[in-house]
RNA sequence: CGGGGUAUAGCGCAGCCCGGUUAGCGCAUCUGCUUUGGGAGCAGAGGGUCGCAGGUUCGAAUCCUGCUACCCCGACCA
């Protein structure tokens, strides 16, 4: 059978799992770690793009596209850059097959190695890098304000659907800019762009704030972060944006004339977010009868299931389905009429909300004669029996409520497990215990924070960007310390 | 890369220990009839190089050797 989910309390790794599968987002595929995105799965992510996307733009952004190899020796050039990613890239090294002389199938031709080799981009600050040297001279050039869609490749050595796979899509920004503070108030406004997105669009809050010296992106001189907390008490980080200072434009020699005849290096910045948000949005939002889509987000908002007994009484029930359906596709809401006849009602109720579509409206005879329709939210699983009469107006509310409810419900749980710890019995107990956000003092070292991580498994995940100051004492070596910091077990 | 496991129909599994006709079961699929307000019922049908390569044997899914892939637990990580 297997029909139903396993629960979030008896495994919420399997249901995880499960619900991905069963709800149609994606698979594995046979290749090691890298997953197939199905057709429903894809048409989220491309919400989720779009919304970006359309907001990249307001911001002044272009997007344009870079190639998937890159040169090995370009890693050579920013040093502590490549310290973070030499573990995890895939390599190529030849550039032909042939038939194996003993007809065991095809073979690596050894006679075509490369001089040499590409790697498949990681992520692509190098490549990117080494191109805006051509494109900048003057400060008249600055900034470049420039997004890429486009896939990477980490070689993970675990992978799982969406929060890491081996290979994933995402977008990464990079820009160019004549002055260190508009490059910060640039990776600043990026921050804001993601956190408006997901927190407004996709339903999921995030605190806002900067990574350790730790956890910074390789290469970076500051990484800001948007972190989000999910359902079994574990953080996952929603997307970056890094001010990368000048090492990249002093790794790959990018200069510009100022104003004033000086030659000086290029401030940079980077941001991105991956399909991992497709991950956050699973897990911050979904039950265990499958996924639950905020309405700004689902690729069907509203889905109208017909209940007939017979051909004749289908079509008397699809005149009132299109009627309705064209009320509210004409204020834009986004609606599937499923009269298909090879599936029973039942079984299609149990489908959507498996896919977490968020409102359901069926149809049947007792409607036909009373002028009513059945309203059932995805979010709450309540029903109720609405008039015909001006339902386009109706979902149009009752989707806004939806979104959010879907908010606030996700909001008050971040709050129901974000706890001070003011000493390490206090601290370790909280982080095993309940998991969840931990506000506690930290002396502002990466011993310290290494210690921590080797004892608990928690990790800084962000220092607030609206941390208060307080004195404090340091939770785990007792030296003073100006204010907590976020601590949790993450993804 | 360390530890553990698995590989048999589209999916999930049994069979293997103790070799023996035609390799089973559930779900899914197809056909027919009855059904349709919360994953329908009955009857029938189709679907397999038992991961790959060797070996032992009269005979191998089953025993032996080697290989490969995948999964889980660690270390690593958006």
């Amino acid at each position: 059978m297997a029909k139903n989910l396993t629960s979030r309390d008896t495994d919420y790794s399997r249901w995880y799992n499960e619900l991905v599968v069963k709800a149609d987002l994606a698979q594995n595929s046979g290749v090691r770690g890298c997953m197939v995105i199905k057709p429903y799965g894809y048409g989220i992510w491309e919400r989720v793009q779009a919304e970006l996307d359309q907001r990249f733009k307001a911001t002044g952004h272009e997007n344009a596209y870079f190639p998937l190899f890159i040169p090995k020796s370009y890693f050579s050039k920013e040093a502590s850059h490549v310290e973070g990613f030499a573990k995890e890239c895939a390599v190529v090294t030849h550039y032909r097959l042939k038939n194996a002389e003993d007809g065991s199938g095809v073979v690596v031709d050894e006679d075509a190695k490369l001089e040499e080799e590409l790697i498949v981009r990681p992520t692509s600050e190098t490549i990117i890098w080494d191109t805006y040297r051509d494109w900048i001279q003057s400060y008249r050039d600055l900034p470049i304000l420039v997004n890429q869609w486009a896939n990477v490749v980490r070689w993970e050595m675990r992978t799982r659907l969406f929060l890491r796979t081996a290979e994933f899509l995402w977008q990464e920004g990079h820009t160019a800019h004549a002055t260190k503070t508009e490059a910060i108030a640039e990776a600043e406004q990026m921050l804001d762009v993601y956190a408006d997105v997901v927190e407004n669009i996709m339903a999921i809050p995030v605190l806002k704030g900067t990574k350790s010296p730790n956890e910074r992106f390789a290469g970076a001189l500051e990484t800001y972060c948007i972190e989000a907390l999910m359902q079994d008490g574990k953080a996952l980080q929603a997307g970056t944006s890094h001010f990368l200072g000048q090492n990249f434009a002093k790794a790959f020699d990018v200069k510009f004339q100022t104003k004033e005849g000086t030659v000086e290096h290029v401030w940079a910045t980077s941001w991105g977010v991956s399909t991992r948000l497709m991950g956050a949005l699973i897990m911050t939002h979904s039950d265990d009868n499958g996924l639950v889509i905020p309405p700004k987000l689902a690729p069907i908002q509203v889905v109208i299931v017909p209940i007939y007994r017979g051909e004749e009484q289908l079509e008397e029930i699809s005149v009132v389905a299109r009627k309705l359906k064209a009320e509210m596709e004409a204020k834009g809401l986004r609606v599937k009429f499923d009269n298909r006849d090879t599936h029973k009602p039942g079984w299609k109720f149990n489908e959507y909300e498996l896919k977490g579509v968020p409102v359901r409206l069926a149809i049947g005879p007792k409607d036909l004669e009373k002028g009513t329709v059945e309203v059932a939210r995805r979010d709450t699983l309540e029903k109720e029996y609405l008039q015909q009469e001006g339902i386009a107006t109706k979902i149009e509310n009752l989707l806004e409520q939806i979104q959010l409810n879907m908010f606030q419900k996700a909001v008050d749980f971040r709050e129901e497990n974000s706890h001070k710890a003011d000493t390490w019995d206090e601290f370790k107990a909280l982080i095993k215990k309940k998991g969840g956000f931990v506000y506690a003092h930290w002396d502002g070292t990466p011993e310290t924070e290494e210690k921590i991580k080797e004892l608990t498994k928690a990790t800084i995940r962000c220092i607030p960007l609206d941390q208060k100051y307080e004195d404090g004492k340091c939770i785990l070596t007792g030296n003073p310390s100006k204010g907590r910091v976020v601590f949790a077990v993450a993804y």
